[in-house]
DNA sequence: AGTGTGAAACTTGTCGTACAAGTTGGCCAG
DNA sequence: CTGGCCAACTTGTACGACAAGTTTCACACT
């Protein structure tokens, strides 16, 4: 790696420590520096990129947390392997359009009708008493949006531990309640009448949902499941 | 939040910018500063933990990186939602047992079957050659584990691709070759017959899988990646 | 010629000082 | 009451200095 040139814009656009952490990760991305190499010394970045020793250090702090290097004193920052693989991450901020909303349902539709189909053959009858307790929950949530959005995330949150499969759990617990209750919300500014028929349509979906768990009916509780996240779809993409 | 004294072990185990941001990352987790607040200033912070405000300014750094905070020049450093959830991780080295790699099947029932029936809905020409590329990746690895763990994974991917859903791409990406060359990876000690006529078998099945996506059968799609996964599932628990 | 030791040069970690750029709140004038 | 100005506050950057750890080179000894 040379030590050529290559100055920050100084716009304002961003700070300089941003800056030079951008710079640095797009030469580790590209793989103009590779695992193990070693980054230039904070004097000759100093100087590549024309700031302080300060904005370095910032940046390459940076670059430390994003798993990008590591640093050990008197040595260097040497690159690290880059991670072959990186975790499921699930935004809520990133559901802006109808778009994408739609895109979770259909996400959804593959991960909550499959555990359902699980939670039938697997669940126990502490879980089926929560899943009765999740569905009261939410009923008591009529007319009350938090409730109801922290309601509806447990309950597809304990069909999910029926299945008995933490894939199921875990997966559920990153999407989280925002995610969840996602098509609803949508609703909390409607009308109150629009809403209360609404509020109690779900709440029947979820029943039907519950019920094929009770009598272990897998291919019952996935359909109720497809049913629920289609009709949830449904109102938003006719 | 108070000012109180909270001085950082000076023991050389980590350096000091890491103990402040171990520190400052504790609180949020705990609740103690929310969603909102306004961390102390950093003048305030260089006396709370007894340390120079260069540490205090990476400290800052790092918790921007990873997402804790963000800070504007003039106001101070604010924290962000914290994520209700956390990011869905899925590490190799847990699959210990056969129960494990079966739990994970089951979880990626879910999610392959519905991605295989979307791709066949949605994949473009393009995507259709990539599978048609991934294919034929596989087939050359035939006899050689490493090249056939590879292209199997990336056979899945590109079927997750063509579901034109990141969420089903982020997911795959997430779980890596290796958890989804899991259980192939289990034959790869066998004897040589018996791992080709394992490895003929998984080709036809991936194979009749990409042929419903090309004729655009999303149930036959699902079905064939169910027929694929569950018979993987079988060859473990028969 | 080979090996070991010590010192200098190099590299990162921390501290303190100073100035620039942006924000906030209080006070005063209209 | 409202708006403007200024001082105090807050973050961003730069610089110099010293501490702690690493590496390299030169010299001395065997």
């Amino acid at each position: 790696m040379t030590s050529l040139e290559d100055p920050i814009d100084r716009d304002g656009s961003a700070s300089l420590s941003h800056g030079v952490a951008d710079r640095l990760t797009a030469l580790i991305v590209a793989g103009t520096v590779r695992p193990g190499d070693k980054l230039p010394a904070e004097s000759a970045l100093m100087e590549r990129y024309g700031v302080s020793r300060t904005v370095i250090r910032e940046a390459v702090s940076r670059l430390q947390v994003a798993g990008l290097v590591e640093t050990y004193r008197g040595k260097g920052s040497f690159v690290l392997t880059r991670p072959a693989q990186s975790p499921f991450v699930a935004d809520p901020g990133e559901l802006r359009t109808t778009d994408d909303v739609v895109a979770l349902i259909d996400f959804r539709l593959g991960i909550e009708v499959e555990a359902a189909a699980l939670a039938a053959q697997r669940r126990t009858p502490t879980q089926l008493r929560r899943l009765d307790e999740a569905l009261g929950h939410f009923s008591a949530g009529a007319g009350k949006p938090s409730i109801a959005i922290e309601a509806d995330y447990t309950l597809h949150l304990r069909i999910a531990e029926a299945a008995n499969n933490r894939y199921f759990v875990d997966l559920l617990r990153s999407l989280g309640p925002t995610m969840i209750a996602m098509p609803h919300t949508r609703l909390a500014a409607a009308d109150e009448t629009a809403q209360a028929v609404h509020f109690a349509r779900v709440a029947q979906e979820h029943s039907d949902i519950v019920a094929a768990i009770r009598r272990r009916d897998a291919l019952g509780a996935a359909a109720a499941t497809r049913t629920h996240l289609a009709n949830s779809r449904a109102r938003l993409r006719p």
